[in-house]
DNA sequence: GTCTATATGGGGATAGAC
DNA sequence: GTCTATCCCCATATAGAC
């Protein structure tokens, strides 16, 4: 007798696999980069078949982008929507740098209403792509962040109108520079410090950068 | 008639096939990441054997190890030595966070005596390096960089005794993150900021990201 | 849509001649 | 010390059965 239900190729519900591999994916490119992670890893741990990704994504690259997607976009609508309300919130003046740091830097750290594993594995992929070697992986993150880049810079100049164009710039850099390192690696950063610096601890972070780049990025022109 | 003087096995001048596989796996990888630069392109372009991989370095690991610490040995023993010397200057009074942080970043962006394009792969290796997913290089470099991390963070706190112990800690992972962010990718800064940043110019990062690192080490305690 | 099987190429490591 | 040849494993991509 046979007791099973599901033998053989039964149809899946809609979107299943395809939603496992991107889930999957995310995770283990997160933990140990985009190369670093074969499609045969992600296949097995999501328990469907390697060919699967052939079918829904085309390629590996065809993955990657899919799930660099799913989680920059809302990232960026997020962070322009945040931008936005701080703008209106101030009316005719500016914002402080204050509230701008905080709309650009807080959805990165926080990844809107997503669970607490799921959310450091967010982390872990932002800072993955922003160091990520592979030149086609860095236009493509250039791109995407375009928007982002001259909203915040615009923003910014009005907050500080006395800092010159090119500080502003290197120091926007400079701030996305240490929050992919903060994103990248929360465990070693952890182990590194003893303990006293835990990236998931979002608070914790948004407070110590919003510190420490406002006060920077006040600091009189060099230029 | 025949007019090569060097044909077959003939003995090369000592140590000079080793000095090739290093310098040029030190711009492969800084190039592609270690894992994106393989033993077979390295050795291609040195026009070295792929045998003499193991010969002298045993493995991939071997090499990778050696590249490493023949460049940040002399970091290492660079910044201690002009942190020392600023301490000196300095005599009783604790000094200044602007030297303390020369002292860190300088040797990074210069390096020693280093020609142009050599100290541009150098850069680029060291920010490779820091960003590194694969957790074996990550522990080599932790506990290469732990006596650099503990000289400047036991200076930073005598320069700015009102700040507490785990501000300092966060402040200066995010410099170190921000430091990384920018040597590991000099290219793509330049590209994103439309040329506004060049990394390259190392009297130009230096004096800004002192002047943005020193402002930021000097806000107000969060905690 | 899902599976098995395989094509094709590249990787690191090594043995053994010279 | 250097070279050739090769082992063996793993990668991505794909073809074709079900």
């Amino acid at each position: 007798m046979d007791t099973s239900i599901f033998k053989g190729s039964v149809t899946e519900p809609e979107g299943l696999t395809k939603a496992r591999l991107l889930d999957v994916a995310e995770r283990l490119f997160a933990d140990h980069g985009i190369d670093g992670a074969s499609l045969r890893q992600i296949t097995k741990e999501a328990g469907v078949n390697l060919g699967a990704v052939n079918y829904h994504f085309r390629t590996k690259e065809g993955l990657m982008v899919t799930v660099f997607n799913r989680r920059f976009g809302p990232l960026k609508q997020e962070q322009l929507n945040l931008l936005k309300q701080a703008e209106q919130q101030a009316g005719e003046g500016a914002s402080t740098v204050e509230k701008v740091l905080e709309a650009l830097l807080m959805p990165a750290l926080r990844l809107a209403k997503a669970a607490d594993t799921e959310r450091q594995i967010a982390m872990k992929l932002i800072g993955r792509i922003v160091t990520e070697p592979n030149p086609r992986i860095q236009d493509l993150l250039c791109s995407q962040q375009a928007e982002v880049r001259t909203a915040f810079t615009d923003a910014l100049r009005r907050s500080l109108p006395q800092l010159s164009s090119a500080d502003l710039t290197w120091r926007l850099e400079l701030l996305w520079g240490a929050l992919a390192f903060v994103l990248c690696n929360p465990g070693g950063m952890e182990r590194a410090t003893g303990g006293v610096c835990n990236p998931a601890d979002t608070q914790a972070v948004l407070a110590q950068m919003i510190a420490f780049f406002s006060a920077g990025l006040r600091a009189p022109s060099v230029t």
